[in-house]
DNA sequence: TTAACTTATTGACTTAAGTTAAGAAAAGCG
DNA sequence: CGCTTTTCTTAACTTAAGTCAATAAGTTAA
């Protein structure tokens, strides 16, 4: 189980024995059945998560209604805004799937970041490149009108739109639910008169 | 100069005497003149910058349209996306201002990484606090209206309104200027019939 | 298997952003 | 200072998303 954790980070640095030993020490797993709230607004978070298998889901209520922040799947890391801190979270995090998680805690880490500063630099060099990541999602969502931005997820999450309710899509794209599926009717339309 | 480097990372650890003289050595500043290309589409970046005074513009071209992807003002990092990578970078980095910086790069900086561990445990958390910031920005903008967003940039940013030009802004907001200049007139005329 | 509930689709209508084009205002420069 | 260039505004029109409401399709559980 642990050769997906270790995997993720040889694509930033070369992983020792050493370190493989360490990261396995300091983090454990767990499984989560499918609708399983792993934090809910209003709370404390003192839990950072990798997805090993399933479906995480963030969302928020705004003038009553879910919107989805984002679907976190296999590879990637979830830490959320308040982990580790006294603020209470803005956020919800549920599990879209029965889940696998491997789980860290910030006790834990920071002590382990004192006694291994390369675990803190790998930390560093993978924060860093979600920065990048990040904006660039962000400047492909600015820029693209919502059909775009379907066909964007379409080409490089298309797991997403199989795994997700489409409403939830929708507020993931800044939509309705009426809209999405009228883009969908659209290009189904599109896509027919071309052939 | 300094001080204002070391009032920003003060927000996040304690600076010592010995990290304060780190940073001063390993970094240098530098002026420049509105309108320089600090960075462009194409090219290699070895810099990267925290801004004293002044203000920097992310922009790339999407169909021959430029894109204003972020504004960078007072006490704000600056790391190109293919910083100390052998990547050409995607966009460009405009001083649209007179600019005072103080830019590191990634040998000096990786071998201070080396010998000063707290260094980068300091890197480590402005990463992710960087990472929360923008996953909010980016919620906030999903969430809102193209009327919603300007507002909320002339709540949290006015003075960017005040020192990029509209079509810059406009881009910015994910909108046409002409939008952008009606949504303003809208809200003027909101704002005279409700005295 | 049906009944209850959730999710998705469709239609009619409203609203606002995009597009194109023209002119006004402001900024930059010789 | 006046001329040029850039930026901003306005208008008319098109297009697509939001809204509201009804119905259809799919899911879940008694």
């Amino acid at each position: 189980m642990n050769k997906q954790i270790i995997e993720y980070l040889s694509k930033y640095t070369v992983i020792t024995k050493e370190l493989e030993d360490i990261i396995a020490e300091s983090t454990f797993f767990k499984n989560y059945k499918k609708g399983t709230i792993l934090l809910s607004e209003g709370n404390l978070s003192n839990e950072c998560f990798f997805v090993l298998k399933g479906c995480i889901r963030s969302y928020f209520f705004k003038e009553g209604e879910e919107k989805t922040i984002e679907f976190y799947t296999e590879e990637q890391v979830v830490t959320p805004a308040n982990y580790g801190k006294s603020t209470p979270s803005k956020y919800y995090l549920e599990c879209i799937e029965d889940t696998v998680l491997n789980v860290a805690n910030p006790t834990i880490e920071n002590e382990m970041f004192q006694k291994y500063p390369q675990l803190e630099s790998l930390s560093r060099i993978i924060a860093e490149e979600i920065i990048t990541k990040h904006q660039t999602s962000f400047t492909e969502f600015k820029t693209s009108n919502p059909e775009e931005r379907y066909l964007h997820l379409l080409k490089t999450r298309p797991n997403i739109i199989q795994r997700a309710p489409q409403y939830q899509i929708a507020s993931y794209l800044g939509i309705k639910p009426e809209s999405l599926s009228r883009i969908k009717k659209r290009l189904m339309n599109k896509m027919n008169s071309s052939i």
